[in-house]
DNA sequence: CGTCAAATTGAAAGTCGTCAATTATCGTGG
DNA sequence: CCACGATAATTGACGACTTTCAATTTGACG
């Protein structure tokens, strides 16, 4: 099966609308390709629950989309520790990059349906005469501010903070938000920096405060979002 | 004073090499403008010890390259810690974003001179047809690996394991590295998510156990520079 | 030599991690 | 449909590491 991701050659655009268009067009965003736009072909793929989809160091041979589940992207330490670094739904890229090899690993955190796309690098893209590149700097900036944001969360924040930040984070815009977590108590922990009893009794702890709600373990209510942003400054 | 930064323009080049030589190419690196070369005017400016180069939240006018000195690129929270997100000596870019305001404020940790490149953004910089995205890209994705692993260390890493990263990343080639410390130990601390005291006392540690030596506070000799990368895998 | 800021050191407290036990949840098969 | 087993999640007790608060020492500069 083949897809197409618009990749659009207006100037007129801002570049991050250009980016923000064209890195979250899907499949059935561009039945047909207009005129003056550039399609990339793209190769849907399915991953099981908790199967790699391309390792640490491993060649870059695509960037992707998820179309549906979740992934995550993380890197691992020496003694079995993992740092993940983010978690990618629906609409989001991940797995681009500049040099030849990841510099992350990406896993499947549910079943997931993913387009890969052809990616040798920005040479190579630049060299087709696309309008590629603003659209891949902007992205590249986006994951630089997360990134930087994240950094943040891991070294000043306490346990109640991350916690806070993480199912604010989740949540959609609906009140009272319910936030269904796609990925296991381990995976929040290593996304936060903490243990998964850490985890646990931080989100016992917000529902004894009637902050959020459990119906089960992977539903989350906020009854009071308020409270929870209120935690990071 | 107006300095000119080489942004050459050949193809051929990989686009790693194309970004590293253009974007480290100091005043003293373009006496004269080489065919096909496009340049760009640089203003010197020179930042006394801790004044503000730019704030978080500024618009974004220039980004900038040092020449000499150091400068801290860091976020400030509402309780008024800081989390410094990087360090940058004689050489290195710092504040090119893309949107139009900062997302991070600099300032100067030492006396230091500094030369300002008018940025408009990348559309701005894409309209004059130089060759100046795939740098752009270079740079932005170094960023996000050091940020990346910057999360990685302040996620999972213990206060010695920290402070030996640090000191490894700061030491030159030579054995023993001689390691010149511009910052202070708040610097460093803000810097490694910890506090002033569990710095110094793990360079106490260290000390006692041979595998730094402390000349003068600012001064670190690492005496052992193999034990101090072993604690980080 | 005196003053002030930076750095070090010590003691106590608190947060989070570790280890262990219990409970809940989910998928599978009877 | 229920029972069972395996995995995930919760909870508790304890300990280690880091922070906090406080005092002292060091170093820079007039």
């Amino acid at each position: 099966m083949t897809t197409v991701l618009a990749m659009r050659s207006e100037r007129d655009s801002t570049a991050g609308h250009l980016a923000a268009e064209a890195l979250r067009a899907g499949p059935q965003a561009a039945p047909r390709p207009e005129t003056g736009s550039v399609t990339i072909a793209g190769q849907v793929l399915n991953f099981a629950q908790d199967s790699e989809i391309y390792a640490e160091c491993s060649e870059v041979r695509s960037f992707y989309k998820v179309v549906g589940g979740v992934v995550r992207t993380c890197k691992f330490l020496s003694d079995g520790r993992r740092q993940i670094e983010g978690f990618h739904s629906a609409g989001d890229i991940f797995g681009l990059e500049l040099g030849d090899t990841h510099g992350l690993s990406a896993e499947a955190v549910s079943d997931c349906t993913i387009v890969a796309y052809r990616w040798r690098g920005l040479s190579a893209a630049a060299a087709r005469n696309d309008q590629m590149a603003p659209q891949v700097f902007q992205f590249a900036m986006q994951c630089l501010q997360r990134a930087q944001q994240h950094a943040l969360l891991l070294g000043r924040r306490s346990a109640a903070q991350r916690v806070a930040a993480f199912l604010v984070e989740m949540a959609d815009d609906e009140e009272p938000a319910t936030v269904h977590l796609a990925m296991t108590r381990q995976d929040i922990a290593d996304y936060l920096g903490l243990t998964i009893e850490t985890v646990s009794r931080t989100l016992s702890q917000f529902e004894r405060d009637r902050v959020i709600a459990l119906p089960s373990t992977r539903h989350v209510v906020l009854e009071d979002r308020d409270a929870l942003m209120a935690l990071n400054d």
